[in-house]
DNA sequence: CAGTGGTCTAGACCACCAG
DNA sequence: TGGTGGTCTAGACCACTGA
């Protein structure tokens, strides 16, 4: 029966392929138990290792959510707008707010595992504040907690020289946050740069954002400039992509 | 011997864990090749599945890459910086140029599979666009390759009404594109809205970009408002993620 | 043509979860 | 406690690649 499977494509592709369309169809929906391995082998007549083949592939498509002792399920995607603009607007840290509160409206953000710590510049970070590379910077680690789900973890990085005594060198930097810290150094932030990236997580990642097989991370390293063009700030987020939609507006 | 596998972790990862620390220490530097199925059961004394589990979780990162009959191989992430603002920039298509051109700085570009339709109006794209659902727009479908490489996929939405007789219903729309025509019919656009998200592919987005496994792909969807706030246009794109860092500068 | 990865089988023991 | 998914073995044939 080996032989070139049924057909064209491999068993396990078209056995995915069935439960693909279902799950498009609404057959199955959001939260729902697809057919397990033991159902797809006598369906299907296989053996172990091809259902379960047939599941990995809709697990790395990010469509579906193994438990382990429960079963196989669709997962959804209810994002969280980012809008990349508007909250960094003056008029947002200006007031006192946290940036992040444009985003989340009434949602049960926790900040946890908050670290500040002062360290040697890694290359890269070096090059974008135009220090010299290995002199000190205050490094702020935080990850964010949204509904009991870790969405996002930030390292926000900036001369050690530039903050120290400071309320940016302690965990709470104070009403409006680290913007408005930096504003009354005289350094406040006028323009900024986001690069964007995508790919799947490491171990790490995967583990402190407690992500599902098949969910890539969006990678958002964000450069603040001050009124002379100088960066002051370098902050290298790292977000669950199937929690995220990131918005930008400009002009022509 | 296989209870709880050596150590800690399952013995496939603790394998994976090898091999990524020697990709991470240059020990295989980017297009080399790994120890191959065979050489991973000599040398850790496993079953041929386990082996491949070891390094099909390497895939599954986007670490590493699989060629059929030739062995696994370290891929490398030498991206194209696409920016968001400055493309879009009246003065690019103003001046009879492609968007695109600010991206590649003279790179091979090649646009395949230019497909000009006019279907009923997806729900999503009719209610950005603000016509009724099932309203005929013009559809532009084309597939952008980098150095022989398929790198985006692009669906351009306009309302069929409004570019009907122009040239944006040819393949070919002239010289500063659709934008130029757009602006040529009084309906300039003057304001664009960026929506960015991340997800693995479907099988005929990983077909039609030739991606490999482990590689997300970054979906962009564009609308460009008029002078006076209408929607004109909706750009739905799917990109390689591993090909593209997105760029966005913006005022505080 | 020798070696590679791709697919597949038919077993096995385990940890976890729900009823 | 019974069923689930997670890991693992020891075989097999295939298509493809590269020398």
């Amino acid at each position: 029966m080996s032989g070139r499977g049924a057909g064209r494509q491999p068993k396990y592709m078209h056995i995915a392929a069935q439960l693909r369309a279902g799950i498009e169809a609404g057959e199955y929906g959001p939260g729902q138990r697809l057919p397990g391995e033991n159902d797809l082998m006598a369906a299907h007549g296989v053996a172990r290792m091809t259902a379960r083949q047939a599941l990995a592939a809709l697990q790395a498509e990010g469509l579906v959510e193994a438990r382990k002792g429960a079963g196989v399920f669709v997962r959804d995607f209810r994002p969280i707008r980012r809008h990349g603009v508007e909250r960094l607007a003056h008029a947002q840290w200006g007031a006192g707010r946290s940036v992040w509160d444009a985003d989340i409206e009434g949602r049960d953000l926790v900040v946890d595992s908050v670290e500040v710590t002062e360290e040697d510049a890694p290359t890269v970070i070096a090059g974008v504040l135009e220090i010299r590379e290995g002199e000190r910077v205050c490094v702020r680690r935080r990850r964010f907690v949204l509904d009991g789900k870790p969405v996002l973890l930030s390292a926000s990085y900036l001369a050690a020289e530039l903050v120290a005594g400071t309320a940016i060198t302690q965990p709470g930097t104070g009403p409006g946050g680290t913007y408005a810290r930096l504003e009354e150094l005289g350094r406040r932030p006028v323009r900024f740069r986001e690069e964007v990236r995508s790919r799947m997580p490491s171990g790490d990642e995967s583990a402190r954002l407690a992500l599902s097989a098949g969910t890539p991370v969006m990678l958002i390293g964000r450069t603040a400039f001050d009124g002379q063009g100088r960066a002051v700030e370098v902050n290298e987020m790292v977000l669950d992509a199937s929690a995220y939609v990131l918005e930008y507006g400009f002009e022509a």
